[in-house]
DNA sequence: CACGTTTTTGTGCGATCGCTTCAAAACGTC
DNA sequence: GACGTTTTGAAGCGATCGCACAAAAACGTG
């Protein structure tokens, strides 16, 4: 019918959103992005409209992968303490193993676009709440095995942990403690 | 000796730290700041040198006020527990008061450009230890007074709390339940 | 009130921004 | 293999970016 495409999709989204994660919105230029995705100008905005359509593709390409990946780790089996100290750890070591790389996509998108963009605000909070529901379950599973004192919310438990995981992970920007940081994991897992 | 300045600097630093503030570094045109501050530019870049200077001005009359208020706040008369709720209190209902504000300068700084400048890095890094010796401070008083156990390193804790806080200042970006996040102050300190 | 010094004002530099255009190229279909 | 359709590649659009420059203006000093 007509001329087939030469790229694959859901590649050059991943490589936009390796873009936006590392540089943000602002500081990624279209021309970052034709090269990153090796499309050119004008197949990519055949393809994705503009700039910013692209950046909610690539936030939703990030739920996929990687808020996907944090709540198949959180459900799996095993004591619920241990389950939240794994995704916590793992958290901060992605975030002190490589200078390259920039933390949290969600957490970059929440503070730079989250408050100007309705659209972009719907989407991290679909992010959020995702998480936030898996550590509602995880919560609640701990609660039925007497992990947890079963007197509290598990919905205000969960904010509360990821209170303090969004909280570690801005605080690896400017710790380089590892330590310091597994102390407040633990502090906080045992206050539950 | 030569012709005064017409404007003052420090008004002139506290605009361009709204915009700074409210836009983000990228998002922040010299267009911007030649506006908001009402100087010409070349007063500016004159002044100031250049867009990044400017930044780091900006940070630094951001710790003058906003981070030397909260230091103040926690070492009020008291209980410790009071103080800090207080702060966590005040930092909620100053990001869900107005949706112009931004939330935390440093927060923003942390996530835009901390891991990209070292000198902007360590500018953030002043702001957060500040903050820290002033939260282990009034632990360390929570402890003495009988507020808090005293078996735990107040350092640690001071971290705890300064997690949660930021995790707070980050979900008020999508979450509007003033009730879910005092919650979490809640939960916080009464795990301490 | 001329002089030296610094700031201001106005203009605009070269580069880059997000994005568009257009013709050539690459298919399936007949 | 001509046709219709879509993608690709190259070029470049107007606008804006961060910043610089030259001349005029505003002072303290002699």
């Amino acid at each position: 019918m007509a001329r087939p495409r030469k790229f694959d999709e859901t590649r050059a989204v991943t490589a936009a959103m390796n873009a936006f994660w590392r540089q943000g919105y602002e500081a990624t230029s279209t021309r970052d992005l034709t090269d990153r995705t090796g499309l050119g100008p004008s197949s990519l905005y055949n393809t994705f409209g503009d700039k910013r359509q692209l950046y909610l593709r690539a936030l939703r390409r990030y739920y996929e992968t990687n808020t996907g990946e944090q709540t198949v780790l959180l459900a799996e089996p095993g004591p619920a303490k241990d389950r939240l100290r794994a995704w916590m750890v793992q958290a901060i070591d992605v975030d002190l193993s490589d200078p390259e790389t920039a933390g949290c996509f969600v957490l970059n998108a929440m503070v730079e676009k989250a408050d100007q963009d309705p659209d972009i605000k719907q989407e991290v909070r679909r992010h959020v709440t995702t998480i936030e529901h898996a550590l509602r379950e995880t919560v609640a599973r701990g609660q039925r095995a007497g992990e947890f004192g079963p007197e509290r919310d598990p919905a205000a438990v969960a904010r509360q942990v990821l209170s303090a995981y969004y909280g570690l992970r801005l605080l690896t920007r400017v710790y380089d403690d590892r330590q310091a940081l597994l102390d407040v994991v633990d502090g906080t897992l045992n206050a539950l």
